[in-house]
DNA sequence: AGCAGAATGCCTAATATTTATACACTCCAT
DNA sequence: ATGGAGTGTATAAATATTAGGCATTCTGCT
């Protein structure tokens, strides 16, 4: 629950250049600012330190640049922190990689050489945007309102789908 | 839960000539085209057809090509029916704009001229991917184990947010 | 080191919600 | 028109949630 401010940053690139801009960029946005080189110490280095969003570059061995180690590191990072959003980062402004990066769950795709102040939103928007929690009965109730929707107003099928009786989702509804 | 061989999907797109060549191409994919020119009517068209599945193009005003008007339309037809999938199809393979459409919910982004069988592709597995409704104490189960995460483990402070009381989350977390 | 405030684990009794089951009614397609 | 599916409503029994309380354990701070 970092309200921007006081957050921590991590930044991953294999070029010290790229992080050492990076940091001049946003050592006033973050509270902390973590570099690494080698993404393989990502999920190490997060055991260590309270990270809370990360920047991540998506090609890291020379000449390959399809961005297929990014986004594998990304599903790495994913799995084990569903909720730290990734940022991504390619030299590359490529359709299709942004795509399939978000579709697996990045916060959002940047391409460099970026804008300091687009970098610095999109972060921080990044950031906000999974910032404050549900409540349980809100969440539950958006899920019910999805899935009715989904079974296009059956009322049955969608609590047989949702695993609860169909009066129960009637009760539900009703609050 | 249309099992993707008799689902109904609506394509738009001002150009007629798309809505033939998107006929042909999912003729044999989906159960059921309906198509639009005119993207002020989808809602209304929503509202009479059980719509599973949305391919929309993004520009529609002639000599316009930033997308915006898709970008709108997707946003009203999510805010409306946040669970239905939508596809977006442009000429343009604008990173930015794919990247806006996709963080808006878009499920997918396909460029023209599109590959049939990328296409047919994209679409089957945005209808599949939501296809599966998550049941009700699996969603909540997995909505309070991030908040807890959010909390570093304070019980009584991720059970404030939640919305219920703390010996609930304990009875929850044993299931 | 020691203290205060916060968090935990567990208990109770009063409320409330959920479930299984049932019944009459409406749609819709054969 | 008939059967199947969905709706709206109802009941009692089983469960879950709540507020409140009470020792005990952490934690941060001085």
């Amino acid at each position: 629950m970092p309200t921007t401010d006081h957050a921590t940053i991590l930044v991953v690139d294999d070029n010290p250049t790229i992080l050492t801009a990076a940091r001049f960029c946003l050592e006033n946005t973050f509270a902390r600012i973590l570099t690494l080189q080698r993404p393989d110490e990502i999920l190490t280095l997060m055991q260590q330190e309270a990270v809370d969003l990360i920047l991540l570059d998506m090609n890291f061995s020379l000449g390959v640049n399809t961005g297929r180690e990014g986004l594998m590191w990304l599903q790495a990072i994913r799995k084990r922190h569903p909720d730290i959003p990734v940022v991504l980062l390619t030299a590359y402004a490529d359709v299709e990689l942004a795509v399939k990066g978000l579709k697996q769950g990045a916060a959002d795709f940047v391409t460099k050489p970026w804008d300091n102040d687009e970098l610095r939103h999109k972060l921080k928007d990044a950031l906000e945007r999974n910032a404050e929690v549900e409540r349980l009965d809100e969440m539950e109730a958006a899920h019910i309102r999805r899935a009715i929707d989904r079974c296009h107003g059956n009322m049955s099928e969608a609590a047989k789908l949702l695993g609860v009786s169909r009066q129960t989702l009637y009760n539900k509804m009703k609050r």
